[in-house]
DNA sequence: AATTCGGGGTT
DNA sequence: AACCCAGAATT
């Protein structure tokens, strides 16, 4: 789009960061990162903090610099503790991105961070904006750190129309971000403008009159505070359809698989997942809810459980209406297992780009150790859950079995 | 340049 | 629901 240039003197520049330092100064946040400009601390925290509100990063900074105290303890932590302090974060490669770097640090930094620009963008998952911000603040160097506050609170000062969403864009900001920011005071510069885009600059509702940066605005000059920034809108999450299998043996051990190393929740743990097709899962759906309708006007008559083979053999009408034969149907066929005839229920979870839901069906085990559906799971028992790296769609997926009474 | 990575908060 | 958030790696 534009090339734009700030048109501002030298004298105009400083008391633009002046008025935001003194601002900051007054009204910072105080947060357990912001206690001293540990390197360390400050490289932690700005990872967390990468798509992630401070209020849910508080307690994950307190305990991950509790179990990893030092760069040298995080790099030959075992990535089982690795994702168990992430866990429920999001963005699990964050976290494998940061043992890489923290590796980095002691074979080729002395086991530090290291102290300029280039080195510091040259470690795993760190790229323009947490390398600005570390750089800024934990070095006082003067680089930029522009994430999507920083976008916003600049889109409005000099009314940049570049969409914020192109990669491309980002140079833009680059440009009149250094032309304006402190010298002196980076780290507080940057994270100035971060308070401010929290707290004032915010997207929808910005609080101009206490704005500390108002008489520089162009867009509040113009009142046109809320056409800033530009930003294309994202495609819609796709949607995936899954059978959650629900086992539990005799000891109430449940069977648990790995999730691959690649892609999605990668390495993280949940009960076994079949995909079905949308048709599939609307049709096991329906005649769940068709049960549970009959089951309320018969005053709540309960599914016992039944064993696989009988169910499928079972033809009597009266019996079908309380068989999910669909659900039965794309259950795997083992016979030491038997299942609840309907699902225990439904779970759903958003990610950025799916949008899984799951159908919980339940069953039991009669053997007490055995591999179940050609699967490399594990059998773990309530009292490990604490050793095991769970995603959200699991933790839904137990709440309902737990409030069952499963 | 577009897609793939989570999850929570706000409106 | 749609949008936002202290983004980076991969394709």
């Amino acid at each position: 789009m534009s090339e734009q240039k700030t048109m501002w003197n030298q004298s105009k520049v400083e008391d633009f960061q002046d008025s935001l330092l003194t601002w900051y100064d007054q009204e910072k946040r105080l947060l357990p990162w912001r206690e001293d400009t540990n390197p360390y601390r400050v490289w932690v925290s700005e990872i967390m903090l990468q798509q992630t509100q401070v209020a849910t990063v508080i307690p994950y900074f307190y305990r991950f610099m509790e179990w990893f105290p030092t760069i040298q303890e995080l790099a030959e932590a075992p990535e089982e503790k690795l994702l168990k302090a992430w866990e429920g974060l999001g963005y699990y490669s964050r976290v494998r991105n940061m043992q890489k770097a923290a590796q980095m640090m002691v074979e080729d930094f002395g086991g530090q961070m290291p102290d300029t620009i280039t080195d510091i963008m040259s470690l795993k998952g760190i790229g323009p904006y947490t390398g600005g911000a570390i750089a800024s603040i934990a070095f006082n160097l003067a680089e930029p750190a522009i994430d999507g506050n920083v976008m916003r609170v600049y889109s409005r000062l000099f009314c940049i129309a570049d969409d914020i969403a192109q990669a491309k864009s980002r140079k833009v900001f680059d440009q009149v971000v250094r032309e304006t920011m402190s010298q002196v005071r980076p780290g507080d510069f940057n994270q100035a403008l971060m308070d401010l885009g929290s707290n004032i600059c915010n997207p929808t509702a910005p609080k101009c009159d206490e704005c500390p940066l108002k008489d520089y605005c162009q867009a509040y000059t113009e009142q046109r505070q809320t056409a800033f920034p530009v930003k294309t809108k994202k495609v819609k999450a796709v949607p995936v359809y899954y059978i959650g299998l629900v086992v539990k043996n005799q000891l109430g051990d449940y069977y648990m698989v790995q999730r691959p190393s690649d892609g999605l929740l990668a390495n993280l743990w949940t009960f076994p997942l079949v995909e079905v097709s949308a048709d599939e899962y609307a049709a096991m759906k329906k005649a769940w809810q068709v049960y549970l309708k009959t089951c309320q006007i018969e005053e709540a008559e309960i599914t016992k459980i039944s064993l696989f083979d009988r169910v499928a053999e079972e033809t009597a009408d009266d019996y079908l209406l309380e068989v999910n034969k669909r659900l039965i149907d794309n259950l795997p066929k083992q016979a030491d297992v038997i299942w609840q005839t309907q699902p225990a229920g439904e779970v759903t979870h958003l990610f950025s780009h799916r949008k899984w839901h799951i159908l919980v069906a339940y069953g039991q085990s009669i053997e007490e150790n055995s591999r179940l559906f050609d699967l490399s799971g594990t059998w773990i028992a309530e009292s490990e859950f604490q050793r095991y790296p769970f995603p959200k769609p699991q933790e839904k997926m137990l709440d309902i079995l737990v409030k069952k009474g499963y």
